[in-house]
DNA sequence: TAAGTGATGCAT
DNA sequence: TGCATCACTTAA
């Protein structure tokens, strides 16, 4: 199903309209679409999106809620674009930026499967079993080698480093894996009530720990 | 369960 | 300038 050589793999991105509306509208529709990291030898690496959260401009999790900085300057540009942020002195997060430009909405990624050249995200992230490869929001920014100078890429335009690319078997995915389930978001302090966090609970790669 | 890691942002 | 905090991961 899923697994043409990725040389011959062409995407189509999502457009820019899918990414228009309330991070609380995307994130669910993000799931079973393709999150995909351009490899050195054109080919693309990544897979299906199994779990998201959205943060919103009146939330007070949100990194935009205290208005614009330098770090979270991408959440208030346009939507369809990524935001990546550092966090704990090692990692990196990867967001799709929502809504419309000065609205600081964003889909923090937190799971993929690692579905499409999972031979080359493992020598970016050295692990046992593909299960670890890409099971949290830092594990498969270390898996994509996603990193800050991606911060503010279009992530719907075919040339881009990343994109989010439309799964044509997208309901068939979310059927065999849901159903979709909400609950509150992770390692957060503030606004813990929200159910803002978005997964496929059938599917063996969503975030270890907090199934 | 806790330590590691350093940028970030707000208080001083 | 200083310091608490942090949308996490790993080793134990």
């Amino acid at each position: 199903m899923d697994s043409a050589p990725p040389s011959l793999f062409s995407p189509v991105p999502l457009p820019c309209s899918f990414f228009e509306p309330s991070a609380r509208i995307v994130a669910p529709n993000l799931l079973g679409h393709w999150l995909l990291r351009r490899t050195p030898d054109g080919s693309w690496a990544g897979g299906e999106i199994v779990e998201t959260e959205a943060y919103l401009a009146d939330d007070p999790a949100c990194h935009g809620f205290r208005g614009e900085t330098a770090r979270n300057r991408s959440m208030f540009g346009p939507s369809g674009r990524a935001y990546v942020y550092f966090i704990y002195g090692n990692y990196f997060c990867f967001n799709t930026v929502c809504a419309r430009p000065g609205v600081a909405e964003a889909v923090l990624i937190r799971a993929i499967a690692p579905t499409f050249n999972s031979a080359w995200m493992r020598k970016n992230r050295p692990v046992k079993h593909d299960r670890e490869l890409t099971s949290g929001p830092a594990k498969l920014c270390l898996a994509l080698g996603i990193e800050r100078a991606l911060d503010g890429v279009e992530l719907v335009s075919l040339p881009s480093e990343v994109i989010v690319a439309a799964n044509p078997n997208r309901k068939q995915f979310v059927r065999k894996n849901g159903p979709i389930t909400a609950t509150a978001r992770i390692g957060i302090s503030t606004a813990v009530d929200l159910s803002l966090r978005f997964l496929l609970g059938g599917n063996e790669f969503v975030s270890r720990r907090h199934r």
